[in-house]
DNA sequence: AAAACATCTATTGTATACAATAAAGCACCT
DNA sequence: AGGTGCTTTATTGTATACAATAGATGTTTT
């Protein structure tokens, strides 16, 4: 099989390491695993019904992924997040996919704009209705902008390190805390993005996006992290 | 035993897995198995003595510092690194290691400062003589001061990033090509970046660090990728 | 009674045996 | 002769058994 370059470094585990990996994830993310729980491989295994041996492969990986945190002869713990964490986690994630931003100008596709466009317009329809937006909708098609956006910009690196940013369970949460408002504003980053990519400059999409994230980050802070608590 | 806040995330693996991690990585650093190259569980095993439990275990956390690439029932590759790569690598530590470097103006100790002067007044006397700049010690007192900074900025999972940036292959191999006044003013950035540091200016003591991983990147260029080639 | 020590137990780490998978080689068919 | 499909084989994936480790518990000693 030849290995295509644009699959280097994505951690692709195999079946039963897979499955594991998705429920306990699952799970975390979900809250059914508690932030500083501790993770006894023998409970996983028979969760997911498989051995430990996959157990084990899945762990090491949420590790890589700051899920939990794997401490020698002592087991896995479900990491938490401080608000310092979930600060840095956005502030990385704008720098990041901002520079992802700048690249993607020079480097994107008609395809790829095409596919960016069409995720615009179906997050538009899903919130055409302020009283009941679609939210599965709107996630599923932010979801594959922002995937596409990262594919424009074309590095592998680039890539794997903000996949460790956006899957985070906090990052997840926010966006179901959206106020119609914000749903339309988000929207109108995104179109001003595509934009942006059109025209090719990567300074204007770069700064669109770090707008982007940083308000994304606002929403939580005042969802999660009320001023008086 | 207690889990420290400060060891969340960091991956720990134990005496085997660990001798095999690093056995493993030093052989891609130095050359030994090159590029490309597949690896085979069970010659790595016989390498490193172990058996392939703690090999495989080896070549995921490999896999997640992008030192191989995982291919699920093919097994694992030696990654190289296109130009392009390695751009994005200087690129992403630049603004990361900036930032590291903008948090810390705010939240560093007197001790840290002193361990930092420490470091850079070391590397002064490894480089006092042009002709035969001690670079043993240069690396050492390095990697000491970046640490440093980076524990310093006090942030769990931009250490973790960062640490899968500097310990790249190509990374390493840069400062080995070092001309004496390459090595004079990356010490003179070092300095400046305690001056900034001590002066509790972030916006000083990220563009120092910028402008010092830039420097660093040409300089690898014009040693590894020359112009016409 | 308190503290230190040893033992015990629960849990992770490692090795090995077996199953599944995919590439390679060969035969067979067209 | 070339290609397609099967068989073979090399390699990875998974399970289980065993070893090592660290924490808990209970005992002993001062």
């Amino acid at each position: 099989m030849l290995i295509h370059a644009h699959m280097k470094g994505k951690r692709v585990l195999s079946k039963a390491s897979a499955k594991a990996y998705a429920i306990i994830r699952q799970r975390i993310i979900d809250g059914a695993l508690a932030p500083g729980e501790r993770l006894k491989e023998e409970d996983l295994a028979s969760l997911c019904g498989v051995s430990r041996t996959p157990i084990r492969d899945a762990l090491r990986s949420l590790a890589a992924d700051l899920f939990v945190t794997v401490v020698p002869n002592h087991g896995a713990y479900v990491n938490d997040w401080s608000p310092d964490d979930v600060e840095d986690i956005f502030t990385m994630r704008g720098m990041l996919e901002g520079y992802a931003a700048q690249r993607a100008a020079s480097r994107i596709t008609e395809e790829e704009l095409d596919i960016m466009q069409a995720s615009a317009d179906a997050i538009e329809v899903a919130i055409a209705n302020p009283d009941e937006p679609d939210v599965e909708t709107f996630l599923a098609a932010n979801r594959t902008l922002h995937e596409t956006l990262r594919q424009a910009a074309n590095s592998t690196r680039l890539n794997t390190m903000l996949g460790q940013l956006v899957e985070m369970p906090v990052v997840i949460r926010t966006a179901t805390s959206y106020t119609p408002g914000d749903l339309r504003r988000s929207n109108d980053h995104h179109q001003e993005l595509i934009d942006a990519l059109r025209a090719g400059d990567g300074t204007w999409a770069e700064a669109t996006m770090v707008a982007h994230i940083h308000a994304a980050y606002q929403k939580y802070r005042r969802a999660y992290q009320p001023p008086e608590g």
